[in-house]
DNA sequence: CCTCCACAGGAAGCGCAGGAGT
DNA sequence: ACTCCTGCGCTTCCTGTGGAGG
């Protein structure tokens, strides 16, 4: 068989138009119910225009409440206009995902990015990047939005005092300017901030609440009318997808990738119509590869750690101290005779497990008894297993479990 | 009220990789 | 070729602690 055949048969889809609408990071032409956050925005960035510098704003709400793409929207809207008429001083955006860039040397790399200055991604000491960013911005005269995602989660790793180190540049930088456009999924961040931050971050707050279903759906069906074929989906589909989207905090992101996988699970059936069976089984798909993908990004120690959680749980104990579990730990690297890990770092591998949600971990005082995490395992053990068993290191004794586990 | 268990988690620092400047 | 710098993963050493049993 001719392999475009394949090709020209794959793509006849008979349920998408084009898929792509339907992915997070795709900014559509208009935001529904978002009209407030985008008209806040925009005037506050708008004095940009006119060659002043916009205040620093703060946008607050939960995940997948359209905070970033707002920030998106406004700024693609603003340079567009900058380009279109002539505005005093260029203007540059710059976005920084800080929770994959999570320390002050790639911030400042990608702030240095943003303005087309080329950076070594390791080597220089923090202040010397800073003084380079610094002094390549005295040169260009522009005024510089940086938009700063996910900035809870630079915090918790970094602290806030770096934030400040960034907000001050500002009076180092002219003719420059620099405006800084916070994202935050935690609500309270701002309360436990350092003040002195908190004052010049805080010119501007744009709160954005949790979508309702109705809301959601609106937004849902506006992506479907370009990303799905007419009649493709069910009609309890999108109200569907809308109603699991709101009972989790209002998340559209969370909406529109069930939607997404539904209808490639429709697609892969064979079917020519979506249903809410198949919005069931992209529910239970998406949970199933975050797991899995979890699992198999861990280091190898933080594995063998749930391995001994997944096996003492087979065995019925669903609950382990630290003690037991850096025991079972020993057990496993002694039988695989690899090097150990200090206790200490364990309890490190412990927290990040149970940051990634894969175990629960409640510190408990036992009296005489001592003070220990209780540990739970908060995912099947199964799972676990199959996300472990093509391991190269662990792949053997997971499958010799998994023989005597079916047995 | 005091003790003492079984850990938690802070502080400091080490060795390595990877890059800059010289 | 060398010295110096940082981030990262980790160890060493350490102090702190909630509450049942004494």
């Amino acid at each position: 068989m001719d392999l475009s055949d394949i090709f020209n048969k794959a793509n006849k889809s008979k349920i998408f138009i084009d898929r792509s609408y339907l992915r997070p990071d795709y900014i559509p032409k208009e935001l529904p119910h978002r009209e407030d956050m985008i008209n806040g925005m925009g005037m506050i960035l708008a004095s940009a225009l006119s060659g002043s510098r916009p205040s620093n704003v703060f946008a607050f709400g939960m995940t997948g409440t359209g905070k970033t793409a707002v920030a998106k929207y406004v700024t693609n809207a603003l340079l567009e206009h900058s380009s279109k008429i002539k505005t005093p001083i260029p203007i540059a955006v710059k976005l920084i995902n800080t929770r994959e860039n999570d320390t002050s040397y790639r911030v400042l790399a990608e702030m240095a990015s943003g303005i087309n200055l080329k950076v070594p991604f390791t080597g220089l000491s923090v202040a010397e990047l800073r003084a380079r960013v610094i002094s390549a911005l005295r040169t260009r005269n522009i005024i510089y939005i940086v938009i700063l995602d996910e900035i809870d989660s630079m915090i918790k790793k970094i602290g806030d005092s770096f934030l400040y180190q960034i907000t001050r540049m500002n009076e180092e930088i002219n003719p420059s300017q620099m405006s800084i456009i916070g994202i935050t999924n935690d609500i309270q961040l701002s309360d436990n901030l350092d003040p002195r931050i908190k004052s010049s971050l805080d010119d501007e707050q744009i709160f954005f609440p949790q979508y309702k279903a109705e809301e959601l759906q609106d937004i849902l069906s506006q992506r479907a009318r370009v990303a799905f074929l007419p009649d493709a989906l069910d009609n309890d589909v999108i109200p569907y997808c809308a109603a699991i989207g709101a009972r989790e905090h209002g998340d559209a992101r969370r909406s529109l990738d069930l939607l997404r996988r539904a209808g490639e699970i429709a697609e892969r059936k064979g079917k020519n119509k979506v249903t809410k069976d198949d919005v069931e089984d992209a529910r239970e798909s998406l949970d199933n590869d975050r797991i899995v993908d979890a699992i198999k990004s861990l280091t190898f120690d933080s594995k063998v750690l749930l391995l001994v959680m997944a096996m003492s749980k087979i065995r019925g104990r669903d609950k382990l101290t630290s003690g037991e579990l850096y025991a079972g730990y020993e057990g496993i690297m002694n039988e695989i005779k690899g090097q150990r890990l200090t206790e200490r770092r364990l309890t490190e591998l412990v927290n990040f497990l149970e940051m990634s949600n894969l175990i629960s971990a409640n510190l408990i005082s036992e009296g005489r008894g001592g003070r220990t995490k209780h540990i739970y395992l908060k995912t099947e053990p199964k799972r676990i297993l199959q996300s472990l068993s093509d391991d190269p290191q662990l792949g053997d004794i997971v499958n010799m479990i998994n023989g005597n586990y079916l047995a």
